[in-house]
RNA sequence: GCCUCGGUAGCUCAGUUGGUAGAGCAAGGGACUGAAAAUCCCUGUGUCGGUGGUUCAAGCCCACUCUGAGGCA
């Protein structure tokens, strides 16, 4: 028996995701679901690159402005609901295209990862992050009592993936293994669609050059605005959405710790860095057919991706 | 024209009494299961401005030379 397709569209950030989504999906009558855990925020729209209203107006796009820049979100969340999404799609018939550059949430769906059902413990986390504070190393000595093998995967310094470790370990009583299943899928579980992934890429110089021209181009259009907007509206800075490439560094700038200048080149230096970072994620997924953006035009891209979507699809 | 101080990694610089170099940042590589644009790990990068000389041995000493900054005239 035949699983549904399922059009991938991945890449760093930059490449130009959101130009060929667009008209692959134009092409086809599909819908997108957005893969970008920014783009999730409402209010967080020129620094998160999203699509404009006219780009979005003739396809309909998923998982875009779904929470408030103060709520808690996650992965487990986002895949409940592009599950939920992509089960609407073929129920009306309709192709849909995931898109986006965030890899946990693309490999979300496009692995079967089951999530640990525990929500974050607020007051534990910070008990945790103090006492790391206090005696370097503790969480990973504490995470080897409760789960040999997850603080031996785990690195002793890298503190958020301890905490989450222990926290599920303390409210379940159980182990990582124990609860989820693994990248590499050792468990054999499968996810209920056909994935036909399609990663955009580019040279390295040629994406850097991009991405520096980009970030120009969202202070033209008025990112400052946007930042000093939410500022006002009394978000607080530390929130996670925060954190995100343009506005952690224009909040510097706006509480005096930049010049505009240093927060513009720290834009463009962090956002490569990041690039790099997905490029890293991607490669490792085999079923990913590469296209460089940088060999051949946009026209074409369209068409061998739409071709293999609509091939794949019958 | 003279004097002084520089020229060492992509950048900013360190380099002991001569034993062919090292920090930070940048960069590259990697990890990733409810914060992921987050978090974390690993790694070099060299005609020491050039040419001669002294020396067993020169980034370091000497001469010449190119070049930058400042000062004096």
């Amino acid at each position: 028996m035949n699983k549904p397709v399922l059009g991938v569209i991945i890449g760093p950030t930059a490449v130009g995701k959101t130009t060929i989504s667009i008209e692959v999906a134009k092409r086809m009558d599909a819908e997108i679901i957005s893969a970008d855990s920014i783009q999730i925020y409402r209010g967080m729209d020129i620094g998160s690159a999203k699509p404009t209203i006219y780009e979005r107006k003739d396809i309909p796009h998923h998982l875009i402005d779904i929470v408030d820049i103060d709520a808690s979100f996650s992965v487990a969340e986002y895949q409940g609901l592009a599950q939920a999404c992509i089960a609407d799609t073929y129920s009306r018939g309709i192709f849909p295209i995931v898109s986006g550059g965030t890899g946990l949430y693309v490999n979300s769906l496009i692995f079967p990862l089951d999530f640990a059902t525990i929500p974050a413990d607020e007051a534990l986390r910070s008990s945790l992050n103090e006492l790391e504070n206090t005696t370097p190393g503790a969480l990973h000595d504490m995470l080897r009592m409760l789960d040999e093998k997850a603080a031996v995967r785990l690195h002793r310094n890298d503190r958020k993936r301890l905490v989450r470790a222990i926290e599920i370990c303390k409210l379940t009583g159980s182990t990582m293994d124990s609860i989820g299943g693994d990248f590499a899928n050792k468990a054999k579980k499968e996810i209920p669609y056909e994935p036909v992934i399609f990663g955009l890429t580019m040279q390295r110089e040629a994406l850097y050059e991009r991405i520096n021209t980009r970030v120009d181009a969202m202070m033209s259009a008025g990112l400052l605005c946007e930042v000093r907007r939410i500022l006002e509206n009394g978000y607080d800075p530390q929130l996670t959405a925060l954190q995100g490439l343009g506005y952690k560094q224009l909040i510097l700038y706006l509480h005096g710790k930049y010049t505009i200048e240093e927060a513009v080149n720290a834009i463009k230096m962090e956002t490569r860095r990041f690039a790099k970072r997905q490029l890293t994620w991607f490669k490792r997924d085999q079923r990913i057919q590469w296209i460089d953006m940088g060999l051949i035009s946009q026209r074409e891209a369209v068409d061998i991706i739409t071709d293999a979507f609509t091939i794949a699809g019958r």
